[in-house]
DNA sequence: TTTAATTAGTACTAATTAAGTACTATATAT
DNA sequence: ATATATAGTACTTAATTAGTACTAATTAAA
């Protein structure tokens, strides 16, 4: 449905807590505490996101746990999706990897959609994780005004 | 992923090769034989937007077929996308219906989301098939400029 | 009125993906 | 040493998506 894993939105939770206390290191148990969130979901998501992105620093040991690179107001929506859920790609056609196209030799949809990501994208990077915290701090979105067209690959 | 499902990908296909022939009702397995789609797929796909959109118009019997109810520039790839794959919401957290949400508690992201996928909604209603399909054509999508704010749920 | 071609509707199965769990290794402060 | 962390990986279960099959209803034409 267009729809983000569940791991993407306990993300944003779990990063908005971090974002709370800058510069503490807070552990997964402690931040298991905090949020709700069941400890193995983010002992999980932490790993990935550190794995998969440039947003968390992590100490181990005793007094160890994780903390924002960056400020919440630095880090984008779009960041957060593509460390959980892979590279913005509304459909296969994007990823050279497989053709599981059906009908690659009639597909007359040529980088079309690869356009249509790259606006998405954009409007997602426009949005940051802080403009997700702040409820009620409402704030203008400005975007560029892109251009669909084919030179644009 | 923030992917689309397969389905929606071979129904701008289909649409697009119905857009060929305005006014011309094309059956599924011609359908089938343009775009190298199987046959069954095909069908599927059909019943779903003629039963979730308001694009085809159906007709049975001997020369029956689909074709599309309005031109290829006043529909929506927004409109596809949740004829196939139901309403654009990125989280869980927007729809009433089921609260998977492990932390909804202590979850202060509130109606945030909503405001994303608005975002998100707007862009892709920006963009109709006609542009998926006008390879050479290039085109200006003109954004508004939305605000994120809590007045907006 | 029979036949062939078509959509309508539904139900089932297989394949794929996502989520959840568990375990072992490594690091660190006390 | 010990307790508390993260790092990495592998496995299991659940959920979703895709694919298939079948029957009913409709329509034009022979």
């Amino acid at each position: 449905m267009l729809k983000l894993n569940k791991m993407t939105d306990y993300a944003v939770v779990c990063l908005g807590m971090l974002a709370r206390k800058p510069d503490h290191f807070m552990s997964a148990s402690e931040l298991s505490k905090e949020t709700g969130l069941k400890l193995y979901t983010v002992q999980k998501i932490l790993k990935v996101i550190l794995a998969k992105s440039d947003l968390l620093k992590a100490e181990r040991g005793v007094y160890g746990g994780y903390t924002l690179k960056k400020n919440s107001n630095n880090i984008t929506v779009a960041e957060i999706i593509e460390a959980l859920d892979g590279p913005i790609s509304l459909t296969s056609c994007g990823d050279k990897s497989d053709s599981l196209c059906q009908s690659s030799d009639i597909c007359f949809l040529g980088g079309k959609w690869n356009q249509v990501n790259e606006i998405i994208r954009k409007s997602l990077n426009n949005i940051s994780l802080d403009d997700l915290l702040n409820f009620d701090n409402p704030f203008p979105v400005e975007y560029e005004k892109p251009m669909l067209n084919k030179t644009m690959n």
